[in-house]
DNA sequence: GCCGTTTTCGGCCCGACTGTTTTCAGTCG
């Protein structure tokens, strides 16, 4: 898949276009590498297929870009590109990636101080360096310091969602080589955290040594750490670690456990083990040279007196007690949700139309899906004013006569001004179904201010939900400062509804907001937070944050029929 | 460079914030 590959050359394409100054072009580049980064299909196959005229279908792509996608998948390179990047060699995307460092101070940092990396950036700043130039004061400096600090906090970190389609893809092919009876992705991903650091593949198969070979011969393997015969260690090109350790099935439970994690988890089970005069590791439960059990999970939980342990709750942070008393909750399940709640159309921000949005949450069998484009605010999305939204309003009923089961709730993502004022009047608001509402813009006042203003909107009787409420975005964005317990308090007074955004960069609300919100007697919503098709999927982690959050089914209002599910609102 | 219910050329990219300045450039959503 060349997809990624292609959208990150436009991106830089339209950096350095944007560093010249020339007009609109850079964003028409922008525009299309979004697309392409968001494209379900390879590109290659649309090629094949229908030839440049097929990639001028693509939204937001033209004769001019077609050309230069065809130019790359015949000669592998753009020359336009080649020759740019000669004259201006610097890892542009990387950074660009680094919070307030944009297309023009990349230019300056390059032609001034000669910076091509994102370290030479570091040592530039640590070193004083930028303070010199113009525009350029202490304050921008250090800002950039630590906005480098917050890419590396990451630490070489994963989100969830750029690495399970991978590991699921990897485990597919594993299956199919030879002797291969199981194979499971354990490691910190079963558990299905925000960000992941490594991954974990644990096999089953009589033929240890062909599951081996073939994981260290994979075309997306970069380095071999190791390669043993019933353990192999691997950097991929992505630039994750994976390992795959090859067992026999009789302790295939207990090393699934014991990989699984987490490590405080582990170590409370252990101790349950040890109470009762027995030792667990990675091989099995056993007392004195006598395995109790070893070959699933379930069975090593219950000889030590505990329910299941589900893995999304195996952090420490009370599930163990719960476990030995019976009362874990029953966890909301991965096919519960009946609609989506939060989706961008082509008419703001989103890449896809209404329809093309409704046909796909038909494929994933919803009852349900609320359009909620964003609002006059945030201009740059087109965002819609009180007319648009009323137009969208006829549009969506006359899409609406096309399907026979699936419900279009009318929508709208408004936002939340600096006095917790809408951008939307109340008038307007009413007529629609659902109305979200959500902070765009001054991410840093004070604690005190941003709560009021938040809770002010959640006071509106139109607002139904609160999107993204923390804001924060993983890896690149702290939360906005808010006391999340005043929030969750003015949810039960209002009867707000929290969202649990699902896309992965966001994932907001947190696990532990999540549980605190439960425990306050507040409903919630999982949603994708979707800008193209491709990102319906998305539901998925949301679920998984929402379980990781203790949350059972009735929780959740997305799982209810329609009918109730619009009760359930304000 | 893209696009078309203002349609094949002429619009598109707005508004707010920050940090630097003394009127504004750069970045972001």
């Amino acid at each position: 898949m060349k997809n990624k590959e292609i959208a990150k050359i436009l991106f830089e394409l339209s950096e350095l276009y944007e560093m010249k100054n020339v007009p609109f072009k850079p964003r028409a580049l922008e525009r299309a590498s979004e697309t392409i980064d968001s494209l379900t299909e390879d590109v290659i196959d649309i090629y094949k297929e229908g030839g440049i005229k097929a990639l001028e279908n693509i939204p937001g792509v033209g004769r001019g870009i077609a050309e230069r996608i065809e130019e790359y998948l015949k000669a592998g390179r753009i020359k336009e590109y080649e020759n740019m990047k000669k004259k201006f060699p610097v890892d542009i995307a990387g950074l660009s990636s680094i919070e307030g460092v944009g297309p023009k101070l990349i230019n300056l940092l390059y032609t001034r101080l000669k910076i091509r990396t994102v370290l030479d950036l570091e040592k530039a700043a640590e070193a004083g360096k930028l303070k010199g130039l113009p525009r350029m004061g202490a304050k921008l400096e250090a800002k950039i310091l630590k906005g480098i600090e917050f890419k590396h906090e990451g630490g070489g970190r994963f989100a969830l969602g750029e690495v399970l389609p991978m590991a699921r893809e990897i485990k597919t092919r594993l299956l199919k080589v030879r002797g291969v009876e199981t194979v499971e992705v354990a490691g910190s991903i079963r558990r299905r955290p925000e960000t992941i650091g490594d991954l974990d593949f644990l096999a089953i198969s009589e033929h240890p040594a062909a599951a081996a070979e073939f994981f260290a011969r994979m075309p997306e393997v970069s380095h071999v750490y190791g390669h043993g015969e019933t353990k192999v260690l691997v950097r991929l090109k992505s630039g994750i670690d994976a390992d795959l350790i090859i067992l026999p099935k009789k302790s295939f439970g207990a090393a699934l456990q014991y990989f699984t994690g987490s490590k405080d988890h582990n170590v409370e089970v252990r101790k349950l083990a040890i109470k009762k005069g027995w030792s667990l590791n990675e091989h099995g439960l056993t007392r004195g040279k006598k395995m109790i059990a070893s070959e699933t999970e379930k069975e090593i939980y219950e000889k030590l007196g505990m329910d299941f342990i589900e893995p999304e709750m195996r952090t420490n942070r009370g599930e163990i007690e719960a476990a030995l008393a019976h009362n874990l909750p029953k966890l909301i399940g991965y096919g519960d949700l009946r609609g989506d709640l939060q989706v961008q159309t082509s008419w703001t921000d989103g890449k896809n139309s209404i329809e093309e949005m409704a046909r796909e949450a038909e494929k994933f069998g919803h009852e349900y899906i609320a359009i909620t484009d964003h609002t006059k605010f945030l201009a740059m999305t087109g965002g819609s004013d009180k007319k648009k939204l009323l137009r969208q309003m006829a549009e969506i009923d006359k899409i609406q006569k096309k399907f026979r089961k699936l419900k279009i709730l009318k929508g709208a993502e408004v936002n939340i001004m600096r006095d917790g004022s809408l951008d939307i009047d109340d008038e307007t608001l009413a007529k629609l179904d659902v109305v979200g509402a959500a902070v765009h813009s001054l991410f840093n006042l004070s604690q005190e201010e941003q709560t009021a203003r938040i809770i002010k909107a959640m006071e509106n009787p139109n607002v139904d939900i609160l999107f993204h409420p923390t804001g924060r975005v993983i890896n690149k964005r702290k939360p906005y400062e808010v006391d999340m317990e005043a929030i969750i308090k003015a949810a039960k007074r209002t009867g707000t509804i929290l969202e649990i955004d699902g896309h992965p960069w966001r994932l907001d609300l947190k696990d532990e907001h999540i549980r605190m919100a439960r425990e306050g007697g507040v409903k919630m919503v999982i949603d994708t937070d979707a800008h193209s098709v491709s990102e319906m999927s998305y539901l998925e982690y949301g679920i998984a944050q929402a379980r990781r959050g203790w949350c059972e089914k009735k929780d959740i209002i997305n799982t209810l029929p329609l009918k109730e599910f619009l009760k359930a609102l304000k």
